[in-house]
DNA sequence: ATGTGC
């Protein structure tokens, strides 16, 4: 980023305190609320002029409520900025596919294990190979599973509690996920054919991109009693998936933003951008959305939940031990990418809005009852994977962030470049080369997925989530080194 | 993110 744009960026925006920056009304006309950007000084220099027009874009809409948030991984998205949250009035606000994103419910899930650094350490190439081995990664990567018809429709319905009664996995599972791992208002009947041939040979597969399964440890714990609380402790081994809706998700959007460009149009609804396509919540439009994205969102989670009962596979094989043996609990799944229509007080007033999250986490605080038994008392955990190589975070909600941002934080680094040009600066052998002398095995599809997925073309991980935990939006408590990656 | 791109 050059100088100018980086005087033009902080001339625009208002300081409110060190880590909340303001876009005034006057920024752009049609603004109906502020934009509101949580960040650092230092973050905010990296903040793109485009992710701030996106934030005050978003702010134009009908039934915003409070202000159009953008978190400190923010960048430039589909019309609505990656790293946004924005929250609509049920009854005269809208709801809108590019406030979701593509990858619909593209989110993130941690198993803890019993293992330490010293078991797994020696054998990392060897057990990542295997992991690679056992997930299908990748674009267009096909899963093992042969699903029926009728057994696609249930997962859109039921998510990861389809995947546990189909037998992957526990039943403790669905418990540590948000939602209980499914939306209810999800209809499989909202989802088109075309998303339906896409989805249903994917279960189980990891994607491409940024979408990974890293086999980590806790390297620093900065609250042990919500640790404990999480099953978490010093030097132990920990799995993460990062990973979406494939080709269902992409397709329910795409196939929803034609149909709602023609809403947009058909309510009078004015739009500073074609990409903001949206329709009233409550329209038939906007409901079909909903129930559809839904669906997707579950597709993400039965996706998630089967990946973990191959992970546990692995691992069983691997150690010669047992799932209970090897403490293979899920502890929590979120959901990085969805909308969700939940009660929030605004100016002290309990009221009922779709949230949108795109690329931000719900970190929901304690005694919240959506958040589960086990965690009550400590809230939400909150996950935030890094990118590659570089470290994860697990938080927990808090009360400010219900006050602050409708109840959500951030959801990871953030691209600071493009593949393209990752692509022509950086070489994935000698990046692999680098990572394997730091102790992380990473294993790909091949090279060029390492180099655009470098650790130097991403944002520090530790810096935005430093500015969430600043704000006491959600609060640290572990912190995971990778020990090793695959990716598709 | 994505049966990757106007």
């Amino acid at each position: 980023m050059t100088e100018t744009a980086k005087k033009d960026v902080r001339s625009l925006v208002t300081k409110v305190n060190d880590y909340t920056w303001d876009i005034p009304v006057s920024y752009e006309s049609g603004m109906r609320v502020p934009g509101r950007i949580f960040v650092s000084s230092k973050l905010l220099a990296g903040i793109e002029q485009e992710t701030l027009d996106q934030t005050a874009n978003v702010a134009t809409l009908p039934g915003i409520q409070k202000y159009a948030m953008a978190m400190p991984d923010a960048h430039s998205g589909y019309g609505f900025p990656i790293g946004g949250v924005a929250a609509f009035d049920r009854d005269t606000g809208i709801i809108s596919p590019g406030g979701v994103g593509y990858d619909i419910n593209c989110g993130v899930r941690i198993i803890r294990t019993n293992l330490t650094i010293e078991d797994v350490r020696p054998r990392m190439r060897e057990l990542v190979e295997q992991l690679f081995q056992a997930v299908p990664s990748g674009v267009g990567s096909k899963s093992k599973i042969r699903a029926s018809d009728k057994e696609l429709n249930d997962a859109f319905l039921y998510g990861a509690k389809w995947a546990v009664e189909s037998g992957y996995g526990m039943k403790e599972d669905t418990e540590h996920c948000e939602e209980n791992g499914f939306m209810k208002a999800a209809d499989p009947s909202k989802v088109s054919d075309k998303a339906r041939s896409r989805g249903k040979p994917q279960f189980g597969t990891l994607g491409s991109g940024n979408h990974f399964l890293e086999v980590q440890y806790v390297d620093e714990v900065y609250d042990e009693e919500t640790a404990k609380v999480f099953g978490l402790h010093k030097g132990q081994v920990t799995v993460m998936i990062h990973c979406g809706s494939r080709g269902a998700g992409h397709q329910i959007c795409e196939d929803y933003l034609k149909i709602l460009e023609r809403a947009t149009h058909k309510y009078g609804i004015i739009l500073p951008d074609k990409q903001l396509a949206c329709a009233p919540a409550e329209s038939t439009e906007g409901q079909n959305y909903f129930k559809a994205m839904a669906a997707g969102a579950n597709y993400a989670w039965a996706n998630r939940q089967v990946i973990t009962h191959w992970v546990r596979e692995v691992f069983t094989k691997f150690f010669r031990r047992d799932v209970d043996d090897l403490g293979m609990h899920l502890i929590y799944d979120v959901a990085h990418n969805v909308a969700k229509l939940e009660e929030h007080t605004i100016d002290g007033e309990k009221k009922m809005v779709y949230v949108h999250r795109k690329g931000a986490t719900r970190a929901f605080p304690p005694e919240h009852p959506d958040v589960p038994a086990v965690y009550r008392k400590v809230g939400q955990p909150v996950l935030i994977p890094g990118s590659m190589g570089t470290p994860s975070f697990v938080l927990h909600g808090t009360q400010k962030a219900m006050e602050l941002t409708f109840g959500s934080a951030c959801h990871g680094a953030g691209r600071t470049s493009s593949r393209a040009a990752a692509l022509k600066t950086l070489n994935g052998e000698t990046i692999q080369k680098e990572l394997a002398a730091r102790g992380i095995s990473v294993r790909a599809t091949q090279p060029s997925v390492i180099a655009e997925e470098a650790p130097s073309v991403y944002k520090s991980s530790e810096d935005v989530v430093d500015v969430v935990h600043q704000l006491d939006i959600a609060r640290k408590v572990v912190r995971l080194m990778p020990m090793g990656v695959a990716k598709g």
